[in-house]
DNA sequence: ATCAGCATGTAAGGCGTTACATGATTCA
DNA sequence: TGAATCATGTAACGCCTTACATGCTGAT
């Protein structure tokens, strides 16, 4: 099958920027890309490996002030699979909320149990939307870098389905508290 | 850490409205339950085994017109162990949306590329969001049965949030064709 | 007769998380 | 001095997907 890992996307492009070590690119993942991708260390530092092992990036080791870094640089051919990537149609997008299997079963206890977790996943895409808001508003003000473009495309898309999940969550609050359910 | 497998409570779940075989959950999760949680025959099957040695099902081998079959039967401490589940109130929600992360990287390549990528999502979403509709018509016309206001909250949400993908796509687009970019 | 659907399961592999292990530096 | 952050990695485990393997039934 050899089906790529889509970590090691996630890496070519980070380091299609700047050159990057293996926490470094843990940082930039837990930021802005959290949102649609997540990465950890055991997924990352493995990762690193088997691409230099093809290629696809070079390694640095540097020491900065007595402590040891390794800092990757992306390759033509890393910088080639990239590019493949982006122009390959099939995307997989998958969306696992366990918030919506808890009320799709909902009936197997009182509405006021789903009134309720839909109020704690409603707190928590406030709180995550108040991020985005900031961060989107930051990018802004750099429109004119090409970049940011599509940074800001993406956190826009954040926003507005972050925005359709709030006027969920209120209507579904007031359908479950109505029509005096059981 | 003893973390229970999700498709546990998945097929709880269903097991709480009646008996099924391990065939039956499998079409069941493809239904309406596939828009926020998937689930495989490699997936359902041990999962099944497992939970009759933990006392949470009971099967129940049949033989209907000389084909085998076998039926599971939710037991008062499965019973429990979903409630339990409901009201707990943790839940991951996980979004992986590779489209989101092409377009993010998009910079690497000419702006077309990206529009493209929008374009593949956008007609995916359109053709969901129609099999959701017609989903959620069938069901208001039947809001009688308690179950069905579950049901039909998991399924607004999807169509609520479809249609803000629909508007982000159409801003994206737009956004990426003016402004001259490469 | 053949194909779609019913029905059950296993095996291999892939991927990812969590926890563990280690140690340096910087700042309060 | 102690905590947070920088920095790199490994090991175990868990879970899921895909492919494989098998065979019956009902409809055309």
């Amino acid at each position: 099958m050899a089906r790529e890992r889509k970590i090691d996307m996630v890496i070519l492009g980070l380091l299609s920027h700047e050159d990057l070590t293996g926490y470094d690119i843990k940082k930039r993942i837990d930021g802005a890309i959290s949102f649609f991708w997540k990465g950890s260390f055991g997924n990352i530092y493995p990762a690193l490996k088997g691409m230099e092992n093809q290629g696809l990036i070079t390694k640095n080791d540097t020491s900065v002030g007595g402590r040891e870094k390794t800092t990757y640089h992306i390759t033509e051919s890393g910088s080639d699979a990239l590019k493949d990537w982006l122009k390959e149609e099939q995307a997989s997008n998958e969306l696992k909320y366990e918030t919506l299997l808890k009320l799709f079963f909902g009936g197997a206890e009182s509405r006021g149990v789903s009134v309720h977790n839909i109020e704690v996943f409603e707190e928590q895409i406030q709180k995550d939307l108040k991020v985005l808001k900031k961060y989107s508003e930051a990018l802004e003000k750099s429109l004119d870098v090409e970049d940011h473009i599509y940074y800001s495309l993406t956190a826009s898309f954040g926003i507005k389905t972050y925005e359709a999940y709030l006027k969920w969550c209120a209507k579904a609050k007031k359908m479950l508290k109505q029509r005096g359910g059981k």
